[in-house]
RNA sequence: GGUCCCAUCGUCUAGUGGCCUAGGACACCACCCUCUCAAGGUGGAGACACGGGUUCGAAUCCCGUUGGGACUACCA
């Protein structure tokens, strides 16, 4: 594993010169046709379990390949049969680094577009961000990416916050509250970029460029045809001077282009390994638009930079853009850079990348839906990261055991049914108050009135009936209104009801004393037995005429909640109907 | 097309060369319980994509095939 031991370290150094240049299909694949010591390809299981905490190395550093015996005592094996204070990793000897520089607290963010409301897919990036930082007692971050005006909106910011605040991840920095790197929001840095920019340029490390989006546009579907690499050909990069006077002479409008380097980049990712990227794979991209504005690549870039961040945990639609950060931050004069982590993406039932396409996947929506942010975040956190047989963990439990480098490599499904199971269990650790309070809302929602405590007392029945907040409204609808209209199958089941029996029913219950569950269960199975009905036939018209359906909470309970003078009442209703 | 990533039950996963006759959870099926619906209990069915190699031994390491996915923007 010796050679492997690099595979934290972030830096793009390591040319991949020649060999990388090779037009075989897989350059650079094999070690042995080199004079190079064995490269690991595929990272080990121990290279995946570092401790995120060693960052930031050096950038052109042969570093020292050296062993750290020290940093996984026991294997993972004994770190968890240690509990959960042993799960950790091991390397829980405090922060190292490896030439006795600083320590360097963890610092993650989350740095949404607000476009919309915030998603599943992105509520659990930012979930696994806040749990590295939490874990390592670092601090989270939270940037609004704004670059592209046209696709931003204020409230969708508000939005982002109150999904994340629901969910329980906090930020430490952050538009709202402020923080050493603000503003936070990057419509407020514009400048920022714009001076990074700006040197980047007279330094010769980008360019102007010419090309108009038609012609790029063009060009890229001429290469397409021709079976050629469509990528940006780079020809402003060496225009002459005659040249650039013409096109500005012409009045033409000019994007800033930074300058790939000629050669390979290797991206240390916490969950991929070594990701090799060969020279000439890497065409020059736009860091500035011609308008002035600056482009996601330059923006996250710098701040990433400029913010401090240690770890940049994000999705890995943005692997393939790493190299250019890369690059760009190398040019920016960074000589440290963060340990990237892309994790994959989370799909729908047709094996896509989750969007709105498969419907209402906003965490707004699961909330209006009625899930609990506890069901929420340990679902989240689930659904690609695993710690043995265990699947329940409450927020605090996760801070305490996450690991990104044990998220899994493969793309998961979201699996509603498993999320609603999930539900079902955290409404069941409420109390009746807690689950009474978090009710209310859906009940509303629902069109109903609800009456606080009567909704408190009437927890115990449904509880256990619920696998999300909103399935408590068609359940007590019947003590919230008077309209029971028997729907189609409880008119089928009050029809079939003998002659008399609803009469009786009433007359029964009339004469209860006192009204308790018990003494109308017993009043109620005399009624039926009279009628020479089992208790499921004999409470059925009971249940139907009371409620209109044929599914209740349990029907003893369920009447003595709603009282005897509306029970009565809507039985003699029912019969009255009937007529 | 090019570059990159990925591959264990229907789904999420455990697995790190012998503890694997492959474990758990959700879902599913059957039975029990039962006033409806649930919940609960018991049991069951269900996977290493394929082909080579390395090894005494492969789900695990290597190569390939196949199949998915991402990126290839003056979007982020």
């Amino acid at each position: 594993m010796g050679a492997g031991e690099g595979v934290r370290r972030v830096l793009p150094a390591r040319p991949l010169d020649r060999d990388g240049a090779r037009p075989d299909r897989r350059p650079d694949r094999d070690p042995r046709e080199r004079g190079d010591p064995p490269v690991r390809l595929h990272p080990g299981p121990r290279l995946r379990r570092r401790d995120p905490r060693r960052v930031h190395q050096r950038l052109h550093d042969p570093a020292p390949r050296g062993r750290d015996p020290d940093r996984y005592p026991g294997g993972r094996r004994a770190a968890r049969a240690g509990g959960p204070g042993g799960g950790r990793g091991g390397g829980d000897r405090g922060p190292r680094q490896p030439r006795g520089g600083p320590v360097t607290t963890v610092r993650t963010r989350f740095a949404p577009a607000p476009s919309g409301a915030i998603h599943v897919g992105n509520a659990r990036t930012a979930l696994y961000s806040w749990l590295t930082a939490r874990h390592h007692g670092g601090a989270f971050v939270l940037r609004i990416e704004d670059t592209d005006a046209s696709r931003v909106s204020e409230e969708a910011v508000h939005l982002v916050m109150d999904s994340l605040r629901w969910l329980g991840l906090d930020w430490d920095e952050g538009p709202d509250v402020g923080g050493p790197h603000a503003p936070y929001r990057q419509s407020e840095r514009l400048d920022i970029y714009r001076e990074h920019a700006s040197r980047l340029l007279s330094e010769g490390r980008a360019y102007r460029c010419y090309c108009t989006p038609e012609e790029l546009e063009q060009r890229r579907r001429e290469a397409l045809a021709a079976g050629r690499t469509p990528g940006y050909d780079g020809r402003c990069r060496t225009l002459t001077e005659a040249e650039r006077a013409a096109f500005e002479a012409e009045g033409r409008p000019a994007a800033l282009r930074f300058a790939m380097p000629e050669r390979g980049f290797v991206v240390h990712d916490l969950l991929k390994g070594e990701v090799r990227f060969a020279p000439g794979s890497l065409p020059d991209f736009v860091i500035m638009r011609s308008d002035g504005s600056p482009t996601y690549l330059l923006a996250a870039g710098v701040d990433d930079l400029l913010m401090g961040m240690t770890h940049i945990i994000r999705g890995e639609d943005l692997l393939a853009s790493t190299p250019r950060q890369l690059a760009l931050m190398e040019a920016l004069g960074a000589t440290t850079f963060p340990t990237y982590a892309h994790h994959p993406l989370i799909v729908g039932p047709d094996r896509q990348p989750l969007s709105k396409r498969h419907g209402a996947t906003s965490v707004e929506a699961f909330r209006e839906r009625g899930f609990l942010p506890e069901a929420m975040v340990n679902y989240l956190a689930i659904l690609g990261w695993s710690y043995g047989d265990r699947d329940l963990f409450t927020l605090s439990e996760l801070v305490e055991l996450f690991d990104i480098s044990r998220v899994s490599r493969n793309p998961a499904m979201f699996d509603v049914q498993k999320l609603e199971w999930m539900n079902a269990h955290y409404i069941q650790q409420l109390d009746d108050d807690e689950l009474a309070a978090r009710c209310l809302h859906a009940l509303t929602a629902a069109g109903l009135l609800p009456e606080p405590s009567l909704v408190r007392r009437a927890m115990p029945l449904v509880r256990e009936r619920m696998k999300v907040l909103t399935d408590a409204a068609p359940l007590l609808r019947f003590l919230f209104t008077d309209d029971v209209e028997p729907d189609e199958r409880a008119a089928t089941v009050l029809t079939g009801a003998p002659e008399g029996y609803l009469e009786a029913a009433a007359a029964a219950l009339e004469r209860v004393e006192p009204w308790t569950a018990a003494n109308i269960a017993a009043a109620l199975d005399v009624l039926a037995q009279g009628a020479g009905l089992s208790r499921t036939k004999g409470w059925q018209p009971v249940r139907a005429a009371v409620t209109g359906s044929t599914v209740s909470p349990p029907l003893p309970e369920s009447l003595e909640l709603l009282g005897r003078e509306r029970t009565v009442a809507r039985l003699r209703a029912a019969v009255a109907r009937a007529r």
